[in-house]
DNA sequence: GCCAATGCGCTAAATTATTAGCGCTATTTC
DNA sequence: GAAATAGCGCTAATAATTTAGCGCATTGGC
């Protein structure tokens, strides 16, 4: 677990890394849409490249044009990501971080999700903690 | 909430950054040991001095050093990095990102925990909806 | 008070990231 | 099937980041 991807990629790299994440599969033009100050095409392409080459995106042709997709599942990444957002903000405590997310009035999650989320945790535990 | 810092800062900036909120404060020496490809001190303090002009970082005296802190507190800036990571891996679902918590061998809580978490879910329903 | 050690931050240099120009190829339109 | 359009990726330029050298200031020991 040595260095992190996202320790490691350069600014314009994460920007284009997010938003194949957020739409799971993308082609040059619609990176190039979401990307804040709009660079020229040839500039995403040049991006799209080197992150190919780094082993991050995934190239391969789909009606005629080149999409992208992440190498590592979203699952792998997400997890990834949780981890290091709980180290950093929340001491390591999953708890802690869960107890953000209620609280902040954009995330805070419906009555109805509330309930699917106990249901969730009732099913946890014992369970996981077989060790 | 136009330009999030978190899309902003350089490759570096964001190490320093996540390692002042981990600490909650910290030295220019403390934040070089904690580095990936420890840098030279002179470069750290040049980082540094960046981030506290971009506003980021707060400069104080302290036992004859310069310690520095995050400007933003770590609950301002947890929340907005919960809501980036949200929108990016879990479809903007607090519920989803929960699941992977408590799926996560890593950072599924004890029982202990998951009781506490409980607590807090009851706590939190009808509650936060008064909208 | 003097010396050594630690900390500091400026400046200029080196490295890395980011960019657009351009010409080529594939695709679509008529 | 010719012309127009869209997509592509190389290359070289520009811009930003990251770096260490260095000399000054402050602190601590004796």
């Amino acid at each position: 677990m040595a260095s992190e991807p996202e320790i490691t990629l350069s600014r314009r790299e994460r920007q284009i890394m997010d938003i194949v994440y957020r739409r799971g599969r993308a082609s040059a033009v619609e990176i190039r849409a979401d990307l804040p100050n709009r660079p020229s095409d040839s500039a995403v392409r040049a991006l799209l490249k080197i992150l190919e080459d780094k082993g991050h995106l995934h190239r391969e042709k789909a009606e005629g044009r080149n999409v992208y997709s992440p190498t590592r599942t979203r699952n792998q990444a997400s997890r990834s990501a949780l981890r290091r957002l709980l180290k950093t903000f929340f001491d390591g405590s999953t708890t802690q971080a869960v107890a953000a997310l209620l609280n902040d009035q954009e995330t805070s999650p419906s009555d109805e999700e509330l309930n699917r989320i106990a249901e969730m945790i009732e099913r946890a535990k014992t369970k996981g903690d077989a060790k």
